[in-house]
RNA sequence: GGGCGGAUAGCUCAGUGGUCAGAGCGCCUGCCUUACAAGCAGGAGGUCAUAGGUUCAAUUCCUAUUCCGCCCACCA
């Protein structure tokens, strides 16, 4: 078999992507176990960013444990994602002509089924993309009927416990889409607008209360002012006229009013402001009244009268902005207005559709949270689930302990209708999974609630639930994957998701729904603004996979995130990973090459060649070990890392390059056994290189392999190391050496244009082989070697430099005409040593370091400052002599 | 207002109470040395944000400041 001369990810992922999808993927119920639940990806999705690396790191694991021999099963679906399918839906009848108002709530919910049949799942195929280890088949999704069971039997079961209630309140809501939103749901920014100080009449002049919303004044029920504020305590109890409506409202005395804000005095519109509302809540003698409809266009039946008739029916309609334009010109005109400032304040927006957010009174299914809370406080609080990185336990509890309840009602027609029956002739209520059409009071009929739940309520059983909880089969899959191990994903979520699955798996099962909770990074587009789809700043991982193949977008994906939370993307960082394939693709295909042509050129002895070879096996035992352990603390980028170095950097650039000096036989059976490893290794980084390459060379599926057989193998030499007490250290000496010398001889090189250079060896280490050693030494540092401890050397002094090195003193030599260029050059290294040996000396000069710090340092300095001394004083003697 | 994170090479980021502070990319020099030019060898480039403190020793720990970012709460 041939491979390209470079690693063609097209040919090999096209190959392999079809291979993946033909194998059967499915729970074994075995008892070593490894699970995790995929957050699930919304219908209306493409694959952005964050879905890419979430992916990567959750199939990491997957694959790991796998590949540890357990029964790695990955629970993966789609989420209906309420409000945002129904604006993709709506949005897009609106391109083909079809206005929502055109067609019934039925049509509509058809349409948005239609919709989901046919795009639901792409987004699944393309997490395929990205090589995931993972049924697609057995996708559960939010809205199918086994997991609309599940959501049924968690609300009625919370509302026969009573933790459910409905109550008129102010909710936020968004008068496009039409419905009420969570608090969560509501992103708030600094917003510039107006402060209007506007003047209500009093028996005997005026009081001014300043708004940023003069349109809410026409639902004004109050005046409140701070009680302590003595400018306003007179005028407690007594009554102000609200402009342009003319009504009169009690002026009442509050402690939440603000006597530095603006005038001290406030206007209540409890129907339209939060604070105002809970002011409503404390004060009995007080209104409330909505003026506006669900698109937040004033409505003025219930506050007109004869005395405002006139001035109001203009204002029928209008929607709040209009309605503030009218309303300041009205109140200017009638000399209301005293005053307008420029203001900015914070507004809360829609976080699916950014239109600003309306307070709205209105009724609304509430769940009380503060009991439910208790227990998944203590399970993140004892560490039962672990946070990665820990500064998020903290987080997480701060919102326990300040949790309010959770608005789950949505006016909205995609989702899971509240499963809550109502008789209107005699008031019957209750919930029940099974549909209920006839009242058991009256006989009558029942109507079934209209609003549906909040999207994030059935997220929130998502662990269990994809698990088929409550049908039977739950029990088996709860016994081997649940609690699973581990959740990853983005922190946007962790109050909206995460810290409400830990509140619904306590409370339905008594059990935490994952060990361990994985809060990666957020990938900022190169600019480090946000990536947006809609700014134009988003990279499309697709396009990522054309360019550089999914493997490299993959490895290249961990390689930039680490653990901290904000990273600018970089392509450098992708290149990075897809040179990293091609090396190790050519690796193997240099091993290849050399097995078609096994042509016997062993240029070293056999002492020396087991001496490299178990060289590298203790590497490679370092190595396992290392990752082993990085794995287990979620330390990708490490594991990456360790990878890339040990390949590049000690597998590549010396084990293989001493292999060429081989014969095949010297070194197959340790090259096989190293590459076994690396690419176990490799696999849950970068799949499908991996799988293409473990076929090639093992004729096996490497997903059917395990890491331990592979230690097995290392292990083995291990012990024969140990054993024997062979000290592979000693390669490690040469490479060093080999290392400082060629700076050396890269500038003799440049200054003579001479492809090589002369040099003598003195008093090597005769544990390896001499002649291996010369050899070795003059091939990697493109030296000649001239003769050994020659005590002819002494007589031309003048024409040589020495380094000290591990393995012995290196005289090299220097043609005279190049001699004052070259001393310029060791000049310049020789004040470096001197530099460092000044610093040593300076440390070792004062007793109090040598009193206090550990022994261990000082000995490893006093070490240092002789091998700096020794090196600058035999070349000194000799650059003096010439 | 409350909380959290960051500031290290031209760029993107690792890292460390002590042993010339690292990688990739970029830049400079020399190489198509037969696995790999997506490569090889070498090099330049850093007062580790600023000011104090703790310590024998601080880029690393502490405090303050400046700048950047995030989360929570929303006083009209």
């Amino acid at each position: 078999m041939d491979l390209n001369k470079s690693y063609d990810f097209k040919e090999v992922e096209n190959q392999v992507i079809k291979e993946f999808s033909q194998m059967e993927i499915n729970p074994q119920f075995a008892q070593n176990t490894f699970s995790i639940a995929v957050p699930p990806p919304n219908v209306t999705g493409s694959l952005h960013m964050g879905h890419a690396l979430n992916c990567t790191i959750q199939d990491f694991l997957i694959r790991y444990n796998l590949l540890l021999g357990k029964d790695s099963v990955w629970f993966v679906g789609t989420d209906h994602a309420g409000i945002a399918t129904q604006t993709v839906v709506e949005k897009n009848l609106l391109k083909q002509g079809i206005r929502r108002s055109d067609i019934t709530p039925e049509e509509f919910l058809s349409k948005i089924w239609e919709w989901k049949e046919q795009y639901g799942s792409i987004i699944l195929d393309q997490f395929q993309r990205l090589g995931i280890y993972a049924n697609i088949k057995s996708a559960r999704f939010t809205m199918d009927p086994e997991y609309t069971k599940a959501v049924k039997k968690a609300f009625v079961e919370l509302y026969k416990k009573g933790y459910v209630y409905k109550g008129k309140r102010v909710v936020n809501w968004c008068p496009r889409c039409l419905t009420s939103l969570s608090d969560l749901e509501v992103v708030h920014k600094p917003t510039p607008t107006k402060l209007y100080y506007v003047k209500y009449k009093l028996n005997d002049g005026y009081i001014i209360i300043c708004t940023t919303r003069p349109e809410t004044i026409l639902a004004d029920t109050a005046i409140a002012v701070n009680p302590n504020d003595k400018r306003y305590s007179s005028l407690i109890g007594n009554y102000a006229e609200v402009p342009i409506v003319k009504r009169l409202v009690p002026i009442i005395s509050d402690q939440e009013v603000d006597m530095e804000f603006g005038t001290g005095a406030l206007k209540v519109t409890p129907a339209h402001d939060f604070n105002d509302f809970k002011i409503y809540q404390k004060n009995q003698q007080i209104d409330i009244i909505n003026i506006f409809n669900t698109k937040a266009q004033l409505v003025i039946d219930k506050i007109i009268n004869e005395h405002n008739k006139e001035i109001l029916e203009s204002y029928q309609g209008l929607d709040r902005y209009q309605a503030r334009e009218k309303i300041i010109k009205d109140l200017t005109e009638q000399n209301l207005l005293h005053k307008i400032e420029d203001y900015t304040t914070n507004i809360g927006y829609c976080y699916r559709c950014d239109t600003v957010i309306e307070p709205y009174y209105s009724d609304q299914w509430f769940i009380s949270m503060k009991e439910l809370v208790r227990k998944p406080k203590e399970v993140v609080e004892n560490d039962q689930i672990r946070f990665f990185p820990s500064t998020y336990k903290k987080v997480v509890i701060d919102w326990y302990e300040n949790i309010q309840d959770w608005c789950v009602s949505r006016q909205i027609l995609w989702g899971h209708r509240i499963p809550v029956y109502y008789c209107k002739d005699c008031g019957y209520e209750d919930a029940s999974e099974e549909e209920l059409r006839v009242c058991p009071k009256c006989g009558k009929n029942l109507e079934q609630e209209k609003d549906v739940l909040d999207t994030w309520f059935s997220s929130a059983l998502w662990p269990f639930a994809v698990m088929y909880w409550p049908l039977d089969k739950f029990q088996k899959y709860q016994q081997n994957y649940y609690p699973t191990n581990v959740l990853t994903t983005a922190r946007e979520i962790v109050f909206l998701w995460v810290s409400r699955m830990i509140v619904m798996s306590m409370f339905f099962l008594n059990q935490i729904p994952f060990k361990d909770v994985i809060i990666h990074a957020v990938i900022l587009a190169p600019s480090g603004k946000r990536m947006s789809k809609s700014l134009g700043t988003g990279i499309d991982p697709l396009e990522l996979i054309e360019k550089y193949g999914a493997d490299a977008l993959r490895m290249g994906l961990i390689i930039q995130t680490a653990e901290s939370q904000d990273v600018k993307f970089s392509y450098e960082k992708i290149e990075m990973a897809r040179n990293f394939i091609n090396k190790i693709w050519n690796s193997i295909r240099y091993f290849q090459i050399r097995k078609t042509n096994p042509n016997a050129k062993s240029k070293l002895s056999f002492q020396t060649i087991e001496l490299i070879n178990l060289w590298l096996y203790l590497n490679l035992y370092e190595l396992v070990n290392k990752l082993d352990q990085l794995a287990n603390n979620y330390k990708f980028f490490d594991y990456c890392m360790s990878l890339y170095q040990f390949v590049w950097n000690v597998f590549c650039d010396w084990y293989i390059e001493f292999t060429k000096f081989m014969d095949y036989s010297d070194f197959e059976k340790t090259v096989q056994d190293a590459l076994r490893i690396i690419l176990l290794y490799l696999h849950p980084l970068t799949p499908f290189s991996t799988y293409f390459l473990y076929q090639k060379i093992f004729q096996k599926n490497i997903m059917q392999e395990k890491i331990q057989n592979a230690k097995d193998a290392i292990q083995e030499q291990i012990q024969n190391i140990e054993n024997e007490g062979i000290k592979c250290s000693k390669i490690d000496d040469l490479i060093e050496s080999i290392k400082q010398i060629r700076p050396f001889i890269n500038e003799i090189i440049n200054l003579t244009a001479k492809q090589n250079v002369t040099v003598h060896y003195q008093s090597f280490d005769d544990q390896i082989d001499h002649r291996d050693l010369i050899f070795l030494f003059n091939t990697f540092t493109k030296t000649v070697h001239n003769a050994v401890n020659d005590h002819k050397i002494d007589e031309q002094l003048s024409n040589y430099f020495v380094i000290n090195t591990k393995i012995g003193s290196i005289k090299i030599f220097v043609e005279k005409e190049y001699i004052s260029k070259f001393r310029e050059f060791v000049d310049q290294k020789i004040r470096k040593l001197e530099e460092n040996v000044n610093k040593i000396q300076k440390l070792l000069n004062n007793s109090e370091f040598i009193l206090k710090a550990d022994r261990q340092v000082v000995d490893n300095y006093r070490e240092q400052l002789q091998n700096y001394l020794q090196m600058i004083e035999i070349n000194k003697t000799i650059l003096d002599q010439i």
